[in-house]
DNA sequence: GGGGTGGATCGACTTTTGTCGATCCAAACC
DNA sequence: GGTTTGGATCGACAAAAGTCGATCCACCCC
C-alpha cells in the first residue's frame, strides 16, 4: 500500500538525480530489456561509445541509488533492475502519489 | 496511448534531472497541493529557508523543464504543475513503459 | 511623475558532476 | 608462479549546478 506521507524529498531527489543523465536512462532501459532482465558489463559496453571507466562510473551511480543491483559471477559483473525501487519512483509521480496529491482543499 | 518507442533518453533525463533536487521535489509537491493547484511565489517563499534568488532559480529550472508553468498576474507570479508532463515522466517508469519494457525474449 | 514591493536576472564563487587515462584487483588460464 | 582479461577505482581536469548578494524590471499606489 502506498504511504502518501512517508516520502522524503531527499530520497526522492536522489532517485531522480540518478536517472537524470541520458547514459543512465539508456542503461536502465537496456538492462531491463535484456533476456532474463539482467545484462553483463561487457554487453552494455558495446552499446556505448565511451571509455570503460566512464560507463562503470554511471553504473556505480545507479547501483548506489538502488536502481540497479550488481552481482559478480565469476569474471563478469551482471546488472539487474531493482523493480521495487522503480516502483517507488513511479508511485511518487502517480496521480494521488506524494507529488501528485490532490489539493488540501479545492474549489 | 503510450508510444513505447517514442521516448528520447535525452528528454527523459532532462525531466529527471529537473526533479533531482530536494528543494524542487518539495516545490512540485507544494504547488500541487495548494488550493486550486497553483501557488504564488510569495507563499512558496515562506516554506523555504533560503534567499529569494535561490528559490527563483529552482523555479526557473522546473519551468524550463516544463514541469511547472508560470503566469504573472498583476504583481505576483503564480505557478502550477503541468500534469501532462508529470504523466509523461510517470509513464516512463510504469511497468511496460520505455524504462520498464519487458525483455525482447524471455524464458 | 516618484516611491514601494514582488520577483526575475546577473555575477562571482563554491560545490558537484561528468569525462577519461592510468592503475589496481580478482578470477581464469597457462 | 606468471599472464591475460573483465571491470572497479583513482586522480586530474573540464563542465555544469547550487548559493547568495546585488541589481534590475514591472506593476501598483500615492
Amino acid at each position: 500500500m502506498l504511504d502518501t506521507v512517508g516520502y522524503d524529498p531527499e530520497v526522492a531527489a536522489r532517485l531522480f538525480k540518478a536517472l537524470g543523465d541520458p547514459v543512465r536512462v539508456r542503461l536502465v532501459a537496456l538492462v531491463r530489456r535484456t533476456w532474463g532482465g539482467e545484462a553483463c558489463f561487457c554487453d552494455l559496453a558495446t552499446e556505448f561509445d565511451m571509455p570503460q571507466s566512464s560507463l562503470s562510473h554511471h553504473l556505480k551511480i545507479l547501483v548506489n541509488a538502488g536502481v540497479l543491483q550488481r552481482e559478480r559471477r565469476g569474471t563478469w559483473s551482471w546488472y539487474r533492475v531493482d523493480e521495487t525501487v522503480l516502483d517507488t519512483v513511479a508511485q511518487l509521480l502517480t496521480p494521488g502519489g506524494p507529488l501528485r496529491e490532490a489539493a488540501a482543499c479545492c474549489d
